[in-house]
DNA sequence: CAGACTTTGTGCCACTTTTCACAAAGAATA
DNA sequence: TATTCTTTGTGAAAAGTGGCACAAAGTCTG
């Protein structure tokens, strides 16, 4: 075994674990790897190839399950452990995520919140204060931070990220729209909305100009 | 010529076109491949591979002009025109996009919002008003909106999905953590922060393990 | 309990995407 | 202008990813 795991198949696998605790609520005990597969837009041979990365979790003729294969999931996607998170830039995008229940949920608690403008530090958004940027590289080992979010102005991500990983950040969630030159123990993963946009704008070119 | 263009190929194409930008405004009028790059986070081969999906823009022992490469950029991917966008559900996260200047800039014009809540209804966010959802089906069309923006809890946006393909919608860009189902015909770009950040989560879940 | 039926797990294949590597094109130098 | 140096553009190889298809395993029915 220990083949390596596309992070593809990681990200699914947090798409049926939602899908699955959905079923185990409404008191559906079983479920096989077409109807998952429906539900989540993926094949049945997609469904039973992730989960095949991990161990057997299926009953042949019967499918999967939910409340075992929940547990199965939960377990290998570590969801018994919770990390600490810092948000960098308490402006529009950073106090919708303060205020978002859904991060708690899952295991993932932001526990501090900082900001250059005089204006945002002191700011309470539900328990969380915002703290000055100067405080950010005691507050991160502190608070045994290890994921960041930065969202901050584009040329301000670079420097903003430098702080964060010389606090001993291990992860950084980058929603600015830039590149970030980090060392290769840190993992960076671009969320940019724009590009996103702009990408279903493109498709919209390109059928137009099918059209023609 | 003609073969089918990846989609991470434009992905990618937007990143290069934000960097030439930066270049040209920093009076830099030539790049080359590694260089364009090193400053993205991808090999130079990639860099001519995905721009060599649409012709050649290069000089050999030279590199790129960064305003010939920008222009022709711009026009592949279609910056001439201009999309018209509509949120749904201005809550924190729809409020946030309704804020940022950034999509504008880019040729996405959001020209409508609409939320359930009374007390959203009528508040203002720079020039757009929140309409009742009920308004829904005929601004649409009216507005000319071909994208739509999925900002609303996820147990609504089935329904909401539904309504706006419904009012003409081509494609969605749905924040919340479900799955949409939809006509093929219809573009659906999911992006789930939450996902994002379980999905960093679990590389550090894969470390820890790693130390033992 | 036998036979029909269902569904898993996985080897294999097809397809996509990235990387390699180098000839050809042009720039720079003297 | 000849020579050297740089960098492109692109086939060909490699790596990665998803789908097919089917034996094996288990369920269900009469
Ligand atoms: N709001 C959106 O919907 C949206 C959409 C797409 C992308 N983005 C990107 O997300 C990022 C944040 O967007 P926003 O709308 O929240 O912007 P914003 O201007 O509302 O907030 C940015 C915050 O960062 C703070 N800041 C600036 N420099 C800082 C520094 N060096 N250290 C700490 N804090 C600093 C500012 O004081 C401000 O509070 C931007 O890069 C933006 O391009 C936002
Ligand atoms: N805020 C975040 O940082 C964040 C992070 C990750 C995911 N999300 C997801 O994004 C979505 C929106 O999050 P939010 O924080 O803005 O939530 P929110 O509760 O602040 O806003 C949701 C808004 O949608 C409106 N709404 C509800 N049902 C509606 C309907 N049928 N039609 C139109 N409007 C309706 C509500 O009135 C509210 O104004 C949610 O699905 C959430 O899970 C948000």
């Amino acid at each position: 075994m220990n083949k390596k795991v596309p992070e593809g198949v990681i990200s699914r696998l947090f798409i049926y674990l939602r899908e699955i605790s959905e079923l185990t609520k409404m008191n559906i005990h079983t479920i096989s790897s077409a109807e998952l597969g429906e539900r989540t837009n993926l094949s049945d041979a997609q469904v039973r190839k992730d989960l095949g990365y991990f161990g057997q979790f299926g009953v042949s003729g019967a499918g999967y399950n939910t409340d075992e294969l929940k547990a199965a999931l939960e377990k290998i996607l570590g969801k018994d452990s919770t990390w600490n998170v810092a948000v960098v830039g308490a402006g529009h995008l950073g106090s919708a995520l303060l205020a978002y229940p859904g991060l708690k949920e899952r295991g993932l608690n932001i526990v501090a919140a900082f900001d250059v403008d005089a204006r945002k530090i002191g700011k309470q958004v539900k328990d969380i204060v915002v703290q000055s940027i100067d405080e950010l590289s005691r507050a991160i080992p502190a608070k045994k931070i290890s994921i960041g979010i930065i969202a901050v102005p584009a040329k301000e991500a670079q420097g903003v990220a430098d702080k964060l990983i010389k606090a001993g950040v291990e992860c950084i969630l980058n929603f600015a729209p830039a590149t970030l030159i980090v060392p290769d123990n840190v993992k960076v993963k671009d969320v940019d909305l724009s590009r996103e946009l702009e990408t279903l704008s493109y498709f919209l070119v390109k059928r137009e100009e099918m059209k023609k």
